[in-house]
DNA sequence: AATGAATGAGGATTCATTCAT
DNA sequence: TATGAATGAATCCTCATTCAT
């Protein structure tokens, strides 16, 4: 052990990033129930109780982690949202948001577990300032995406922000079988289920924008009585 | 206990479904962590062991309650999209998916827990049979859906199948938060993650619909040219 | 299943040995604790159920297979004691016994757990029977070694009985590691652990009664006396 | 709980051998398998989980134990063997192993469960550990043995040591009775099954080592021969 | 007599988290 | 601050045995 201590606010910080930086080259391998906080711990050469001077939990901790990476996506997917200000097409934002998916390989797979797993077991006060900057982010990426894509009435930015993160997190899980299942796919007729994330997502992501993108007004909530018109003939 | 002995096959499946429903129940109220396998027990009325006679493991009875409600959910489906011949709007279609839903209010809760549970510790020929099932209804309905909706090609049913089932998984951990979660919603500007599971997924699944619809012919491949445009301009 | 009935004794007499033989025929491969109730049903396809209608417990069932291989070893040496009245060498004795034990190659492993694991879980009445027809078997045996050993005092053949008996379950628990103990045995230095159960045991044995063998008048009781003479000196 | 921490190497040792007390102390009153590492935790004022810090399972603990004993064993016997260079009688020999034995009254048991159970369930690397100490332990001694005991050539004193732990665990099962047999030793005839330890396992080591210390040159391998030559007359 | 469905006691082990040092 | 020893809750699953049929 080191035995460092770190009394400065940028040391206790670094201190910070080196624990989140094992956390996420672990889970590049393994998942948040096969990492173990010994093994965090070990990879970040401290001793298991400093990891929890620093985060309260690993729900936390993970939680931190997916915070990071959400940051890091916003940004990039900022970033290149500003390169311009015209219009953009479909295929064009969906290129825009797989690029900065790319940039950030790990943020599907915390996505997946983030709403069954990490938000469980973790604080009233650390949910809440994961949740401010998550809605101030999304707000600010909800605007940007509302500037590029003229089609979007007010509001429908923040929904689509929403749904973008909708389609990772359930791509991931439907592209990223566990292993019983990823022997299974070559059997005839299961091939049907193997289904690699970026061509799903880019597909799915792209119609849903398209589809966003037509003039509601002429199709105006007939839908239902449609159907039950069918229904009855 | 009761000590009645399912001796004839109708008996033996009759106490497989009593088992089953006692699970579905408390999985209304509590999770699959949650939920114990002696709780499970205690609600048919058997003994713990009793339960490992009809279910290998935990995950193989969650699977088969998935099994289940997804087989209820297609019939559902299929039903509804039999009744005529003619062809769907987006929004006729989102109906009858949410109506086949609704039949079915667990679905989404299982098959939340589908790719990142269940199909953990379960064997081999468990998961082969499930998937084929999954498999063999998937196409089925997949047929059912080019029918009532021209403009897919083939093999598009099957991936709208697949993104629906992305839909319903996504916006069902989206729209179901975290008891901590939950009370931060009334905080100003948390709000906005108070997302009802059912008109998110409508206006979601309608979108992904209508882009469906679109003739992808005026803006072939073109996306990623233009972006990179964009970028450099 | 057969749901063949067996209302004659000889019928069910050959039915308790179906069992016996398939128990017996698992146990070479495997062991008490690594066979199953199941298992043994399955092989002389009853139902497990039945296999209780002829023994009480697990362990009875394998008490009475250790019974049958005690009784066929003792008729087999008793068989070839009462080929010859002459005295025997010491060192005929050990091939008659080792001959004896190699007709019943399972004998050894059963004598193995016939303390540790058989006798417990048995009721009074088995466990008498048992000692009963073991006692009746050893002095028999007993005797006929009295009369080949012409240098055994009355009671001593006996003992030699249980010498043997003992030799038979030590010398195997030496000889058959645990599969972790097994990979071992290469291991520099480790080599001293690969003992064969025959040649040890023939040594062990063939040392064990050319000591009875001897003349015990020339050094009576003094061992203690010396000892403590050569401590004090 | 006394929550008082072992962090020195040395408080650590002394938590350890505390641990080994109280199952040694347990041991003496009940068998491996009716003790549960719960008892042993509390009867050494630990938490259960605190137990498994010091021993990976339930049977490296006990093998621990039996190290101990065999080695405060061989260091009992060899202290006594070294006490003089003279030639030692088989009975003075029996003497010397018989005190050594008594020293450490809970050795034969240990010694009886050691190849059938407890070296399953251990890591190669533990029992390696331990294998290595035995050969090293056994080594020594033979060579002790060897000195004091002129008749033996050089090997004969390694394989002593094993005969001598093949007798103690031999004898001591035979010796050592389930509930339900003690409770027959009185019933007639069955009062030959009541052997008592000591004298039992004195007068076996005694013939055997008067067996090994014969000249074997007047019986030389002929009695495979008569054998034969006997079955014919 | 035969069956196999039903039973439930039984226990080691993991690991996030705490806290004495 | 840093540590790692100490904690103990938490639970699935096996399988010998019973007994209704």
């Amino acid at each position: 052990m080191m035995q460092r201590r770190a009394r400065q606010v940028h040391q206790k910080e670094e201190r910070r990033q080196e624990i989140l930086a094992a956390a996420l080259e672990l889970f590049k391998t393994s998942s948040f129930q096969g990492i173990t906080m010994a093994e965090i711990a070990q990879k970040s050469h401290l001793g298991k109780g400093t990891i929890f001077i620093y985060f309260n939990t690993k729900e936390q901790l993970f939680l931190t982690l997916a915070e990071q990476e959400f940051l890091e996506f916003f940004e990039a997917l900022d970033e290149r949202l500003s390169l311009s200000k015209a219009p953009l097409s479909p295929g064009a934002l969906t290129n825009l948001v797989v690029e900065s998916l790319e940039c950030r390989p790990q943020l599907p797979s915390l996505a997946a577990i983030l709403h069954t797993v990490l938000e469980h077991n973790v604080d009233r006060l650390t949910t809440l300032k994961f949740k401010e900057f998550l809605a101030n982010r999304a707000l600010r990426t909800a605007r940007n995406l509302e500037h590029r894509l003229p089609f979007l009435s007010p509001g429908q930015g923040l929904e689509l922000v929403f749904q973008i993160h909708v389609l990772v997190l359930g791509v991931w899980q439907v592209s990223d079988p566990a292993p019983v299942v990823k022997d299974l796919l070559k059997a005839p007729g299961l091939h049907i289920f193997d289904i690699p994330f970026r061509p799903f997502f880019e597909r799915s992501l792209m119609a849903l924008i398209r589809g966003l993108e037509q003039p509601r007004s002429f199709q105006p909530q007939r839908s239902l009585f449609e159907e039950q018109t069918e229904a009855q003939g």
